[in-house]
DNA sequence: CGTTAACTTGACCTGGCTCAAGTAATGTGG
DNA sequence: CCACATTACTTGAGCCAGGTCAAGTTAACG
């Protein structure tokens, strides 16, 4: 049965974040560790396909994804959808809500995605306290922002093929940058329908497009996903810069 | 002659800014009105036209669009170029560059554009001494990343009538909210090219979609720019809810 | 071992693109 | 105040990228 657990325990105490291994990561000072300790309220687990955060809900919590992959998406009324980013471990998620009256997209795992839960009524304190860790917060929707120019630039204006081959090179360097490549190479428990919806393509033409990529051993489909082969190909086909290589906060 | 010029006289001190004026927006606090004051630097106008941020720039500023319309945009290597969002009065622009090493973006005037300057070192120090400010800072980056959700999604799943509608009557609230809609009808002074680097669709193809909505009475091509002149048509077409109506904080 | 979900493939169609040739309005220099 | 250039908007013709429909093929799962 796929549904999301609360655990009482805490697996990962904030002082032994597995987040703050990567290079990647800005290290949080002392004080504000034990200020993160209290605001986070626990920890939570949703299974792959599980939809763990949903459009139009007033959630009361805020969330930093530990590990696993999942997608921030919206549709429209007769169901057309459109996935607007993936997210990945060390990303802030719920930060519309807490902001907001309601969230205005729905969240979904695509594998097992453990999570750290803030509760968001501390957040106006945090802001008072931790300025520093207010500044980390508004820096990362900064980041997301960004994000979300690139890939509205891609969807309006790259071929299929540039679209698909920038995609992919896209999440190969995310997902480089918090340890997931292994080998130069890269699983992504992706559905060709994921990539479809994320390119605004139908799953044909996808799958078409795909075998272009495959074709010239950029990637692979492989048991239930995709492995990313050759983030050079990728890159050369998109004709993108890559991302620019920043430490970033995480909270 | 075309430019951008910085005056030395406030027209519009926090006092009185005129952008209070509207039930839209929050009203500051005392406090916070006499620190704004500070933080601002001065002014400047941009004329129609001009491009006053520009990607891969280090600006050394942050504003808010006091008057005026223009919009954010990317291009690619080749020139192909996606409007990502309008710029109304009211919005903070030149937070990514404040934040990350610089604007990844940028930013032209569509009519002469008055601006509120901040000088950017100054950013950390509203984070420490006005926790409330720096709230309502990361709230506008919230809500643009909300704007950027919606246009991704009709860019990649809505047909090219559907995105136009779209377009037009998300200008139309927004504009609405700041006073800009005089007897339910509003002028934009948009060129088709731009409608058309916004949907992501040629020029040509822009323009027999436009006569569509033309036809159907919901818009009209005057001098130089376009009447927006039924905004419950357009809805009715794009199929779209509009925009949550809830006060907004500005800076 | 039958069922279902995901990936493929081919045939055909169409929304949107490109090319090309207008028209209309505005701006500029003489 | 006219002549000519320029910029923006139109329109038609033909084409092609990507969509739809339909029928397989795998491969996992109960």
């Amino acid at each position: 049965m796929k549904t999301t657990t609360a655990s009482a325990v805490r697996q990962f105490p904030c002082e032994k974040c597995p987040l703050q291994e990567f290079a990647h990561f800005q290290r949080h000072e002392k004080d504000e560790l034990e200020f993160l300790s209290g605001f986070k309220t626990g920890e939570l687990v949703a299974d792959a396909g599980t939809t763990f955060l949903v459009e139009g809900a007033n959630s009361a919590h805020l969330f930093t994804v530990l590990s696993g992959w999942a997608f921030r998406y919206k549709t429209l009324e007769d169901g057309r959808r459109q996935i607007l980013n993936y997210v990945l471990p060390g990303d802030l998620i719920g930060l519309q809500g807490s902001l907001m009256k309601e969230m205005q997209h729905s969240i979904e795992a695509m594998s097992p995605v453990i999570l750290c839960v803030f509760q968001r009524d501390k957040l106006p304190n945090l802001f008072r306290t931790f300025p520093s860790l207010a500044y980390d917060i508004t820096w990362l929707a900064s980041r997301e922002e960004q994000m979300l120019d690139e890939i509205l630039l891609s969807v309006g204006r790259r071929t299929a093929l540039e679209r698909a081959a920038y995609l992919f090179a896209f999440i190969f360097q995310r997902a480089k940058s918090v340890g997931m490549v292994k080998d130069d190479k890269l699983f992504v428990p992706l559905k060709q329908q994921h990539v479809a919806d994320t390119l605004g393509l139908s799953i044909v033409h996808t799958n078409k497009t795909l075998k272009k990529l495959a074709a010239r051993g950029a990637l692979r489909w492989v048991d239930r996903g995709c492995e990313v082969l050759d983030e050079a190909v990728l890159l050369d086909i998109s004709g993108w810069q890559g991302l620019p290589k920043v430490p970033r906060p995480f909270i």
